[in-house]
DNA sequence: TATATTTACTTGATTTTTGCAAGTATTATT
DNA sequence: AATAATACTTGCAAAAATCAAGTAAATATA
């Protein structure tokens, strides 16, 4: 099982990697993932993205920086928590997450277009199965410190 | 489809994230990576790891030259090509590989643990119906230069 | 056969990224 | 009111990545 669960980390990230210009703007594989999960979440602090993806607070605070710099993030002061940003992104920010996920899905296309109907069918609903069980394990294995969601 | 990929993705980095300790020997995400590779790969060449992880080979020329210092990999020059190294783990990188795994594999274990037998089941095939239609499509799109395998 | 080109690396120098320590401002707790 | 915890930011040092250049061997070309 880790052979292939490997195999799948290992293309798309490639992919990612190599999935990171759109119209100009180059992005590393990071920014894009940054980009993707504010995207995904509705205006989350910064520590909640940092988080998410495993990375550092401080690494990520100077990635924000350059993405704002960039003008592909914006942040804004919590109302709530006037030590919090929540993140959102630019007109062009949200250009450059729909180019990256139209990179992305032609090659998700191209792979399914492989298989048989059936085929495609069961595999895409094994993969939401297994995403959604992932999630759970996390929450509660290994990467938080405290077991708070168990 | 994309966001059960990136949510899978992402949590199988940071599962190679915490898993890289085993006996008191620490080896960061990527060289665990590389050690994954050279023990599923048959004494390949440092090109063809490099290739494989999308690594420059300068960065991992270097990284390699650090494992070898680490006492987990070994470079045996190539018979056939006397430019090139063939790379294979000591002893010491197998048990760490091993420990790896294990933990990597405990963990996946958890995960299908929460499905029903049908479920495990068909959920596995079609993990590795997508791993072979991945591998089958970096072959020939985006990321190498040359098509020459298709 | 000699010569040019390509391949498989290595090394040096520079830049980028990362991570820890420490600090600030704000919020929560006691 | 005092203490602790949270959400960041900045400085600094180490690790990693990238570019340019170089070596040695293999391959292609003339």
């Amino acid at each position: 099982m880790r052979n292939s669960f490997q195999t799948i980390t290992r293309s798309f990230g490639l992919l990612n990697k190599t999935c990171c210009s759109v119209e100009g703007i180059d992005v590393s594989a990071v920014q894009s993932h940054i980009l993707y999960e504010i995207e995904a979440n509705d205006n989350p602090s910064m520590q909640q993205v940092a988080d998410l993806l495993g990375i550092d607070i401080t690494t990520f605070s100077r990635q924000i920086q350059t993405l704002v710099k960039m003008e592909l993030v914006e942040k804004i002061p919590s109302k709530e928590d006037k030590r919090a940003s929540n993140l959102a992104l630019t007109e062009t920010g949200k250009k450059v997450a729909r180019g990256i996920d139209k990179q992305v899905n032609a090659f998700l296309t191209d792979i399914f277009s492989q298989m048989t109907d059936f085929e495609r069918e069961t595999t895409q609903r094994a993969v939401k199965l297994i995403a959604d069980a992932m999630t759970k394990s996390l929450l509660c294995c290994g990467t938080n410190k405290d077991n708070s969601s168990c």
